[in-house]
DNA sequence: CGCGCAGTTGAAAGTTTTCAAATGCAGTGG
DNA sequence: CCACTGCATTTGAAAACTTTCAACTGCGCG
């Protein structure tokens, strides 16, 4: 789905986009179009608007996999426990993205799903999906999209860990946090940071010092102003430069 | 597919075993049962044996997304180019392995692949396998699958990358190898390692001389024997204990 | 036989981590 | 409403690991 961090395009949705699914996301989830009596099967696939309150599980790690959730509303972050019993977060999902698509291929869950604030999101039971996914071609079609994302956006990950720096794949983060919260028509420059800096660091690889000391620079730099989760992106184009830059352009002809 | 480097679990194919297609590796790539008919709209669908030469593309990324291809013999690296210009190494596929699962929700390749040695590969359009797919559950299963799959493979080398030494990556690697060269029947303490140490550091996010020197320490320590490429795994479980020991265990209470 | 690329090795430089400690902020109970 | 406790964040300094730069060795191919 969409930590597709590195990513600096807000990751256009890919179908068409004339769904009449009532949730007014699902333009951003299941944008396909599809005759009414489909309609009605989806809808009555999907149960809608279950909350979870913050610290709360959606599923925990090696469970019975059953469904996939949509994020509603809040954010949510996937992880894993290591072998050696740390916890690795593998992902943080926002109103509109698709939880669950990596543990398809298990009879449980290769991570768990944990609120990081009160949230909603809808459940789609898998077996059902399927069912239904070979008698809509394009929603078949929808899903290996969507996996296909999901692929594309650990790559990107993985680039981010294995060539850069700390400040790049902060400038990284902030950037596509920026861009999926335009998706939703909020504000992309100006929002306010769902998760703690501890699962900031995790998640990109870094000791939580060295993510307080990148946002304490970035701020002295003017790049961003920070007042705890609340962060102001500045200067976004130095952003984008930062993490384009990697080498810093200083070779001629 | 299976870089899923830090899994040292041999990764089970998750199907039934009694494919009747007629290639020999189809046990590992597509292992699904199904009836004649099905079997011939497969093998129909499938063109076999196409050879690629050393250096030698099979797709380049942003040609368009036409087919996905299993490997037969020989060995394949994935890679795309970062936007300062560096080639990123995201993958290595033996053979029974599928490739361009990550570009199914895009028009055009998201990577490159290239053979490093002689290979040869079977190619797949995917519009006939999305159509095919529809009508045979099992394969549209087995297909999610593998997309599932490729995005755990992804998360695990992600993780391997954020937390992990050079040692423990390296050892990575290397038991992922063995384990997958001991799922088609050949040695998995003693084989030729594919690609250049350049591409070792590549996707793993060290320098060259990092990997040579991790190389040699693992010699040293009679870990591994090392020539060149050719690697024989001397104390596999030390290795093990290298990717688990993350922390030394040296915490009782 | 020599060129050139792949691999190895040493030493210095640079980032990030680790360890320690201080500060801030929030919810709880008095 | 304030003090208290606990967790999140910030900061400083030293330690650790990896990279970078340089140089050397080995092997394959023309």
């Amino acid at each position: 789905m969409s930590e597709k961090i590195a990513a600096i395009d807000p990751q256009p949705t890919t179908g068409i986009n004339q769904s009449c699914l009532q949730c007014s996301l699902s333009n951003l989830c299941i944008p396909i179009a599809v005759n009414k009596d489909e309609i009605d099967r989806l809808e009555d696939l999907i149960k809608q608007g279950k909350t979870i309150n913050r610290g709360d599980h959606i599923f925990k790690e090696h469970s019975p996999f059953k469904s996939l959730f949509a994020v509603r509303s809040g954010a949510i972050k996937t992880y894993s426990v290591t072998e050696d019993g740390e916890e690795q977060v593998t992902g943080f999902y926002l109103p509109g993205e698709i939880i669950g698509l990596d543990s398809t291929n298990t009879d449980s869950y290769s991570c768990s799903a944990k609120a990081l604030e009160r949230a909603s999101v809808c459940e789609i039971p898998f077996s059902q999906l399927e069912t239904l996914a070979s008698k809509i071609p394009t929603l078949q079609h929808h899903f290996f999209s969507l996996m296909s994302k999901e692929i594309q956006g650990s790559r990107q990950l993985t680039m981010l860990l294995s060539k850069n720096t700390a400040e790049e794949r902060i400038a990284s983060l902030l950037l596509s946090l920026s861009s999926r919260f335009k998706l939703r028509k909020l504000s992309g420059t100006s929002f306010r940071l769902p998760m703690p800096r501890n699962d900031i660091g995790n998640y990109l690889g870094l000791a939580v010092e060295t993510v307080s000391r990148v946002f304490t620079r970035f701020q002295k730099s003017g790049l961003i102003s920070v007042q705890g989760r609340e962060v102001v992106l500045e200067d976004i184009d130095a952003l984008v430069d930062i993490v384009k830059n990697h080498s810093k352009c200083i070779n001629p002809k």
